[in-house]
RNA sequence: GGCGCCGUGGCCGAGAGGUUAGGCAGAGGCCUGCAAAGCCUCGUACAGCGGUUCGAGUCCGCUCGGCGCCUCCA
């Protein structure tokens, strides 16, 4: 299997199986509901992680929560809670919410609040190497002693400006592993540098390698977090020799149509609503029909397209099974063995009316739920035997407006050699 | 401004020098009391302008447009 590389900018060929691959996907920060495009990352951990055990790897996946952060404090301290309180809460949530696609749990879910001691050694490490400094209660990162740095980002290291001026800091391109607490924080931990906390970079390096080892395959994480965040956990690690992340995988934004994606709050659709909206099984299609490493647009139109998808399968099973031909499994693999494309996977699917092959292929996205018919309550079963006896006794008025009755339950009527079968009528639109 | 990604038919998306991607939607037909499902038929698209070539979505150049990052962000 091969998979794009941020960092070589190209194609990687992953070892054959058997073998094992180790991933982290870097999370979410917990302070609110997250939203449609948090589910990004954590989908195709999922599925990356199912497709690689399908194919004779030994996967393990971690995927991280970060509860510590200037935006928890900030957002607990807006609401007049300790922080503690809201990133647990927010944290359940988070659990809930992507409990709910219904694709399990990564194998570890480290927090970084339940990983300082780690990194805290990372940071002293790097200090005794002389790749970072303390001062002040703070300890910075010398960005101008790692020459790589700029290499993932693309970034000249000589015109990058400051991050945040600091009159501390021996360069303003240095970041913060550590930072002192301030009089507004409310967590803070003991450290040699006194009380404070990680800064934003460092936990990911820790996590990862206290999960992981200092040598991993994966290092999965959206887009938006190339720089600086991705270049600061590989300078981090790279300082301590550690070869760290072998292949970047960096997924595409979710680009939020309806109010012209704008910043502001109200424009953020959260996965929670797209559950309740559309169904856990529309979102994983939609998730499907793009390629993970490249934008996509979300919107009504695109969630009633992929609803549509959805629909086509459940088509499918409750159609005649036909063995699909020699090789169908083999174009299907050959979609996802390169650079995971579920697009290309996709459309081979489409083409199958072979229910095991289906729904075999659909178990690796989480999906094999569609091939379950859901059986009609009574009450609609009564309707539709009241129709058949309409229909017998040619009383067609009588029989569309029971039709129509199941229809408004939410079901459709189907008529057949044998007399009726009841189909679970499903929203293809909001 | 810098770094990077991208522009394919109504929509989502394959294709990577020379034959139909596929799906969804739409139109017509068969079937049906009406439907649904199924089956059959129908789209000649590749941002624009040049260039290379016998031949270009597919290679080169330019232009236009979109997006991400450069500050917390999946």
């Amino acid at each position: 299997m091969r998979l794009y590389d941020t960092l070589t900018r190209g194609l990687v060929e992953l070892p054959a199986p058997p073998g094992s691959i180790r991933i982290y996907v870097c999370g979410s920060t917990v302070y609110q509901r997250v939203h449609v495009g948090n589910s990004r990352p954590f989908v195709l951990g999922m599925w990356l992680r199912s497709w690689l055990k399908e194919t004779g790897y030994d996967v393990t996946l971690v995927h991280n929560i970060t509860d510590v952060d200037d935006k928890v404090y900030a957002e607990a301290a807006r609401q007049g809670i300790p922080s503690r309180e809201l990133s647990e809460r927010a944290t359940g949530w988070f659990f809930e919410d992507t409990d709910d696609l219904g694709l399990g749990r990564p194998d570890v879910e480290p927090r970084a609040t339940e990983t300082i001691p780690e990194i805290i050694e990372f940071i002293q490490e790097l200090v005794e190497r002389d790749a970072a400094y303390a001062a002040n209660g703070d300890v910075y990162f010398r960005v101008a002693r790692f020459p790589e740095y700029g290499r993932l980002s693309g970034a000249k290291l000589e015109e990058m400006v400051a991050q945040e001026e600091s009159p501390i800091k021996e360069d303003q391109r240095d970041f913060a592993l550590w930072k002192g607490q301030k009089s507004h924080e409310d967590a803070a931990w003991e450290s040699p540098w006194g009380l404070g906390r990680p800064g934003w970079h460092i936990e990911c390096s820790a996590m990862a390698e206290k999960h992981l080892g200092e040598t991993f395959e994966i290092h999965g994480g959206g887009n938006d977090l190339r720089f600086p965040h991705h270049e600061n956990e590989l300078a981090q690690s790279r300082s301590l020799g550690h070869e760290f992340a072998k292949i970047w995988m960096h997924n595409g934004m979710l680009e939020l149509d309806e109010a012209k994606m704008s910043k502001s709050l109200g424009n953020v659709v959260t996965l929670r609503e797209v559950l309740d909206d559309w169904g856990r099984e529309t979102l994983l299609v939609f998730h499907l029909t793009a390629f993970w490493s490249k934008p996509i647009d979300f919107d009504d139109a695109v969630m009633s397209q992929a609803a549509a998808r959805a629909e086509s399968f459940r088509e499918v099973f409750r159609n005649p099974h036909e063995p699909a031909p020699a090789g169908a499994w083999e174009r299907f693999a050959a979609a996802l063995e390169d650079d995971f494309s579920t697009p290309a996977a996709l459309a081979v699917m489409h083409e199958w009316h072979d229910h095991d092959l289906l729904r075999r292929a659909l178990g690796i996205f989480g999906l094999e739920s569609l091939a379950a018919e859901e059986e009609a309550p009574p009450e609609v079963v009564t309707l539709a035997e009241r129709r058949q006896s309409a229909r017998a006794n040619r009383n067609f008025d009588e029989a569309d407006r029971l039709r129509a009755e199941i229809e408004a339950a939410g079901w459709e009527a189907r008529d057949d050699a044998n007399g009726f079968r009841l189909v679970r009528r499903q929203l293809t639109s909001r």
